[in-house]
DNA sequence: AAATGTAAATTAACGATGTTAAGTTTACAT
DNA sequence: ATGTAAACTTAACATCGTTAATTTACATTT
């Protein structure tokens, strides 16, 4: 009865080769750039055999996300991660960066297109993810801002830990969603990223903790 | 030889007749959503015609774009303008925010869209525009920082005028351009907009100025 | 060993897209 | 009346995402 497994093995070694295929051309090209057809080519199948392992462009770029957001929350946890919650949230905005300038095109389906009302919805796989610090990004960054407010370092104005971290989440995300969709911009005499990235981080530290922290 | 001017004149209508209607499409369905047979089926012409007026899609999707720029820097000039540049600045983050919240369609195509390489080059009427800071938004805001470095209100490690800018844009666009994203999100207990806008440019500005600011 | 069933993969096609080339119309100048 | 230039249309091309019908490969049953 070990035929039945080596199918579904087989079947699910196809995927992965689809999903590394798609996943080279999507990083280079972008979503637009890229065609079934080219996927196709690339691994020497014809167009209409992804169809057999995803319903659509939309879902199989969704899958590769998906597992994106698996990354970025692998590279929170992988980052050097200090003991200081203050230096941990500094550290949490220059990964997000980081990983928006490795992967601008990912960065832009996560982050920067809005979501159909079709998949704000969490699913089952979902339900598992949110709230556990080691998969969702966000919990992570939660956990880490709760721990600064225990430890009285932000202003007293300052106690709720979703307002705090979506602060921080916004400032991070300013930096290099700005820098993706506008460096090529000729308007702007663009200073370099590295820099950006940091003054930013530090001043909406300063900004949001008590003075002398 | 009124005969040219007159023509002229009849060229110029109908490339407002085909601007006013792609506005209204990609308002309403996005840059993908839009075909160059929709817009001309709006307007009752052939496809083809709209080539006459405009090079490709991505020529007409930015004429589109040079609009909505200049109808933001007139909502900074007609904000409400403090007298204290730091006030000042502060207005520019809110009016921004209140920009991407009002046209949250516009906003996407103008600051949320990688820009394709080919157009970052200025062109002459860009030319006119750039640095004048009654038309140019970056150049207002410049225009501000200036004056508020003038003052020495920064802290003493920020002398660069450009990067200061940068930062505060930033600030701003990372409040706005999440909550367009990622609004309908259901992983985050997002907070209200209004109240993390205010978060946002009070401890960026905090960060900035000098302590007593 | 032959027939049957099953699921992956292919071929062929549809309608839609951006865009170009060639042709037509229109309105004026000569 | 003839010529010309520019606006506009028709027809077509290559490409796109996707579906339906078909073929292939192989395991199972008879």
């Amino acid at each position: 009865m070990g035929v039945k497994e080596r199918r579904e093995r087989e079947k699910t070694e196809t995927r992965e080769i689809i999903l590394d295929a798609a996943r080279e051309l999507f990083l280079a090209e972008g979503y637009e750039g890229v065609s079934m057809r080219k996927v196709a080519e690339k691994i020497e199948y014809s167009p209409t055999a992804i169809y057999v392992h995803f319903k659509d462009k939309d879902d199989l770029f969704h899958e590769l996300c998906h597992a994106d957001y698996a990354r970025l929350a692998a590279e929170f946890q992988s980052a050097a991660l200090p003991a200081d919650p203050i230096e941990r949230i500094r550290a949490i905005g220059q990964t997000y960066i980081n990983f928006g300038l490795h992967y601008p095109n990912h960065f832009k389906l996560m982050f920067m297109t809005a979501n159909p009302q079709s998949y704000s919805e969490l699913n089952e796989k979902d339900k598992e993810v949110k709230g556990n610090p080691e998969k969702d990004s966000y919990a992570f960054l939660m956990q880490n801002v709760h721990e600064a407010l225990a430890m009285g370092v932000f202003r007293d104005e300052f106690k709720n830990a979703d307002l705090i971290a979506q602060t921080l989440w916004a400032a991070a995300h300013g930096v290099i969603s700005l820098q993706i969709a506008k460096c090529n911009d000729a308007w702007v005499d663009w200073q370099p990223i590295e820099q950006r990235a940091q003054v930013m981080l530090d001043s909406i530290l300063r900004g949001l903790l008590k003075e002398g922290k």
